[in-house]
DNA sequence: GGATTTTATGAAAACATTTGCATTACTATT
DNA sequence: AATAGTAATGCAAATGTTTTCATAAAATCC
């Protein structure tokens, strides 16, 4: 800090001026902040962190960035904790467990000030980790009520469970499932369990061979449908594990010369951006990706700051959004 | 250092064997591995990079996160960079270039190794910015052969041509064009005036009437063109500024009853996720995003690392993608 | 107007690491 | 066997900032 010394002032003068103002004088305060100008000094952060000081930095560990839910609720989040001052060091693993924890050490090389991930299910090795260096932790995107990790999101199983309802409410019996792969994927099973759980409650039978694999890509999706919808026995409704797979499968169907809803109905989980424009727009449980990431933001750097000391568990509600691909039987 | 120091060795010895092997005995680097496992140490970049040296760090900053396409060039560039061991600071402006220097002083606080930005225009203080402290930058998703900054990207005002010429080889003359707003977007303004210069060549005109602005959502561009196709006179074809304005278009004529490409033809640009998948599948201009974000990580940690000196300016092929939605007249 | 409190500042230690220089202990070379 | 050369390590200084303690100056009190 020799560089701001040029104001005839010691190191110590400078660095009260940033952090704590109140304690010097206007005068070497202005002529501080003079130089400060003049010679375009940007403080030191990494300086800072070497005290013990808060590095004004929080890590972020998504499965993917390139999605449209998480790119949602990365954006939020940024947002919320750039107005706390906090900077975001973002990570993504591609939902390989073992690479999480390679970045989780990567975060921690840079002594961010917490880290928060997605959902609740992350590697032995990696919560050790967390544990050992003390580093502020929580979970994003689910809820559950006696959750290890603060957490900040919805019920997935819920989720899954409004879905099937809104189908069965319907009249519809013949319910096919679309889902991601569930290993390594906590959002995706719960739902799939929620689902299943509501549909066995009604009597409904689940036949083995409505049951669908489609990993997060409409592409994907879409050729699931236009496998399963040639078949002579078809499902009167389709019950997907996100929106992504939902739009995959109305194309699908649409190209196989299927009308939905007349001929079939859809319904997604996510409400993602696009999904309520769509022609039909897609009926589908809103997880309230926005709200999701501002409050995780705003209680994480609370937390963080001291400002608020406890374990937090905030469910955001779901909602069901009905519009126009499914229709009673 | 002192923890590692329960290897017996200095903490200068405990330095080397992390950054210059080479130069620790065998045995030694063993015995310090082993104590840096037992005690789960983990260095600490900040630390380093108090020394000049750097941070394995570089930032990031994109008009929004929350975008298809900027969503796939970040998850690319994140994962080039990881691949030579650098993290991503993130941080997002809403195509606020007032913003974007706060964000670029933020990110130099935190002493990033290098700044990639999106595109070519920047405010005055921005640049003025990076050229005093030295930090290396880069602009990404643009192309220009004059490019002050090192650039990976595009051609846009190319795009804007390639889309035009391909609804005139149709026989289009009544062409309207949806963009975004063009201030503080260089990427939409290069596209329009590519357009537009390769409809004035061809003898178009160009009707003001049929000149339409949607910000970057779906919803926006879904109402504009109900709007527009309501009226008596309306365009054979419609070139949109991207492929979200042109999805929305598309629902916007699907609720008004028309069919794409029968009663009206619509070409995109972008090629973004989902846009192959649509039924019928997006005309578009493609720009590939991913290998954009890829090579531009290989090039900037090059750079940054002084494997490669030159001022690098790249430019990635577009491509028309012939799909559904645009045909002959 | 001296004693006491308050306010403003500086000096120095501390933080975790890197690096140039010095040192020691070997290994070749003659 | 002596010399030069090399390999492995340590010592100490340096990095930019914060913080504790000390000091100096100014303001307040009776």
């Amino acid at each position: 800090m020799a560089v701001a010394k040029a104001a005839r002032v010691s190191p110590s003068t400078v660095s009260r001026s940033f952090n704590h103002p109140g304690l010097v004088s206007p005068a070497t305060r202005k002529r501080i902040t003079r130089a400060v100008e003049k010679l375009g000094y940007i403080r030191n952060r990494a300086a800072q962190s070497m005290h013990g000081r808060r590095n004004a930095t929080i890590g972020l560990i998504v499965p993917t960035i390139d999605h449209a839910i998480f790119a949602e609720v990365i954006q939020s989040f940024s947002d919320s904790i750039d107005r706390a001052g906090f900077t975001l060091l973002i990570a993504s693993h591609s939902y390989d467990l073992d690479r999480e924890y390679a970045m989780m050490r990567k975060l921690m090389e840079h002594r961010v000030d917490g880290i928060a991930l997605v959902g609740f299910e992350h590697s032995d090795a990696s919560l050790r980790l967390l544990e050992q260096q003390g580093t502020p932790a929580m979970a994003l995107w689910n809820y559950a009520p006696d959750s290890l990790l603060p957490c900040v999101g919805a019920d997935n199983r819920e989720a899954g469970r409004i879905a099937a309802d809104h189908l069965l409410g319907f009249g519809h019996r013949d319910i096919g499932l679309v889902f991601p792969r569930p290993d390594g994927n906590d959002r995706a099973s719960a739902r799939l369990w929620g689902a299943r759980d509501r549909l066995s409650a009604a009597g409904v039978p689940l036949i083995a061979d409505w049951q669908w694999e489609a990993s997060y890509s409409i592409a994907q999706a879409k050729q699931v449908a236009q496998d399963l919808l040639r078949r002579a026995h078809r499902p009167t409704a389709l019950l997907c594990g996100n929106d992504v797979i939902a739009q995959g499968v109305i194309y699908g169907a649409q190209s196989c010369g299927l009308r939905v809803p007349e001929d079939i109905s859809v319904i997604g989980i996510g409400d993602f951006k696009g999904s309520a424009e769509m022609e039909p727009g897609l009926t589908t449980i809103r997880i309230p990706a926005r709200s999701i990431g501002e409050i995780a933001g705003e209680r994480f750097t609370d937390l963080i700051t001291g400002a608020s000391e406890d374990h937090f568990r905030i469910c955001c509600p779901l909602e069901c959004i009905v519009r126009g691909t499914a229709r009673p039987l």
